[in-house]
DNA sequence: GTGAAAGCGCTAACAG
DNA sequence: CTGTTAGCGCTTTCAC
């Protein structure tokens, strides 16, 4: 009674050569009809495939990655210095969007976490392996990324998950970080905000950066000045958020643009302990959308980040790549929405 | 100036044949070094160990798993059904564990996310191929899950990682899921609470059934009748917690007991709502301890889990099982612990 | 459209 | 202690 394929255990351990003399062709042919290759008689080919399908025959993993030179294996790899992996929920739903779509590909994907720096020189290796990776994922994590460059100069193929700083020619996909903070800021302007102050992702990263600077901008082009007791620089954790909150509410913002929703979380704790009220005492605007920005009270509005897509992207954009080598770098910016719910006190739509 | 291992990669896509040439010894002789056989002068050894370190050389990985059959890789499969993947804290933790243990033994994990019955499908041919995994850890999911029974049926080697239900053969690991809300309860009654209600994990999990069971022997051990209206279940997710907590809330207890941190935040954000306050009103004891725990207010008074532990030991476990074959089934508890902040109200220790 | 044969790069007896 | 020799199970020319 199985929903999962029930094949005969009896016959297990097969190999191509098995097929070949069940069904009377020799092992090429199989090999052909395993690969969807054209040129197999139809009823030859309908033959083969009964005969598989009968035995649950499986082609052995290391003997065709020896023979094709190919594993349908790709790493993902999060160097040291993302620390957040294990808190911040962007992580998760990250590895789901790959998991899709090499699933959906027929890849199968591997983790590499550098714990730390001794992990990282000993896993070096084993992800720049023969004949192990067909390619990579790499999580963006703080500048000059030494692993980053040494993927370059190796030729690897890979991918980044997020802008990489100062690598021009490297391939990344990431979403437009400032564009999306100068929304978020503008509609905190939109709101008749004046004081608007933020907390800054961690400033060695370009998520970082690319998020302040987008809250510059936004506010220099509205003729506010930067106020710099306003900003406040954070972890993109939820204690991070709080500490940075309890720091930047003594000097009476009137609205906060929290770069990720943790620290927004955070915030609206510390906020809490000073008997601040969000809305009424200051609006708050969030990045990420992702499930605690409805868990908190007020809801958040935040920016949406396409992760599962971004995952879904970087997979199908890193075959590319392995399949036809990759000439001009790929550079691609994914769009972001302003997602309004209770915490910028616009009203709920 | 790299501290990762910087190689001569002129010489790339070397082989054995290559190095036992360079080194002036047979292909057999390299082998036995690399795979650290005592069988080799140790003259002979240091010269090829040289040769490798020069060269950079990597044996082929598909080519060593073919001839070995062992490939080194491990998978972990998250069945569907489990809908917390994504929320809860408690999986990056496993796989940090996991990932932390892999490192060390040298091997390479693989993941496999069963998104849905679709991939489920399509993925269970992949974990089960020749010459791909070593072993599987395999979360479990809901009752009598059908993965499990085929992979027992199977004969694979792996561990699940929790209390499977009915299948006594199976290797497993969890904590002690019982005692601990046990002790939880048992806390809870200490601090005079008579009208202690609970926030259960599924019904349909061994989780959320050995908790509730807890729950309910160390009531009854203190004479205290269990009120239908104060068990609600949750899902483990802190939306579900919250709507648990609406709903428990009305029926006025004294202590509540949240099989999960997460929804106990849930609850604190329902009785902030109906402006309950914690521990006044009601005490609370969580589950995990997992950095939600601290970023509420009041902080939890929560049971431990060793997690990144339960990862590692999954890892050797498995390991011990691939090397060893596991004759009788392994069933490992580990233990937890009560840490008490200030939801519980009996003081910050 | 199909088969024979030559590897892919490694491990593992088996000799010596 | 070391080298020779067979494979591991598959893909891939190259003939036919």
């Amino acid at each position: 009674m199985g929903a999962l394929p029930k094949i005969d255990y009896i016959m297990d351990n097969l190999t191509l050569e098995d097929i070949a003399k069940k069904a009377g062709v020799s092992r090429s042919t199989v090999s052909r009809v395993i690969n969807n290759q054209e040129s197999v008689r139809e009823e030859v080919r309908q033959r083969v495939l009964r005969i598989i399908d009968e035995t649950g025959y499986q082609p052995h993993f290391a003997a065709r990655s020896l023979a094709s030179r190919r594993s349908r294996l790709i790493g993902l790899v999060i160097p040291r210095g993302v620390h957040t992996l294990f808190t911040d929920p962007y992580f998760p739903r990250l590895i789901q969007g790959i998991s899709q779509a090499c699933n959906q590909n027929d890849y199968t994907l591997s983790l590499f976490i550098f714990n730390s720096e001794e992990e990282e020189k000993k896993l070096y290796p084993r992800i720049s392996r023969q004949g192990m990776l067909d390619g990579l994922i790499v999580q963006a994590a703080q500048l000059e990324d030494e692993l980053l460059t040494q993927l370059m100069e190796r030729g690897a193929s890979f991918i980044i998950a997020g802008r990489p700083y100062n690598l021009p020619e490297a391939n990344f996909i990431d979403v437009d970080n400032v564009f999306a903070a100068r929304t978020a800021v503008k509609h905190l302007i939109q709101q008749g905000r004046k004081r608007i102050g933020t907390i800054t992702g961690p400033k060695n990263t370009t998520a970082g950066i690319d998020r302040y600077e987008g809250y510059q901008i936004e506010l220099k082009e509205h003729g506010l000045e930067i106020d710099d007791r306003l900003v406040v620089e954070g972890d993109f954790t939820e204690e991070g958020g709080y500490t940075a909150g309890i720091q930047l509410l003594k000097h009476n913002p009137d609205a906060v643009f929290s770069a990720s929703d943790v620290m927004a979380l955070g915030l609206i704790r510390a906020a809490n302990e000073l008997n601040l009220k969000v809305p009424e005492d200051f609006a708050l605007v969030g990045f990420d959308d992702l499930p605690p920005a409805k868990s908190s009270n007020p809801k958040l509005t935040t920016i949406r980040q396409p992760i599962l897509r971004l995952g879904i992207h970087l997979v199908e954009t890193l075959l590319d790549i392995i399949d036809n080598g990759g000439e001009l770098p790929q550079r691609i910016m994914l769009d972001t929405e302003l997602i309004i719910r209770e915490s910028c006190g616009s009203g709920y739509r």
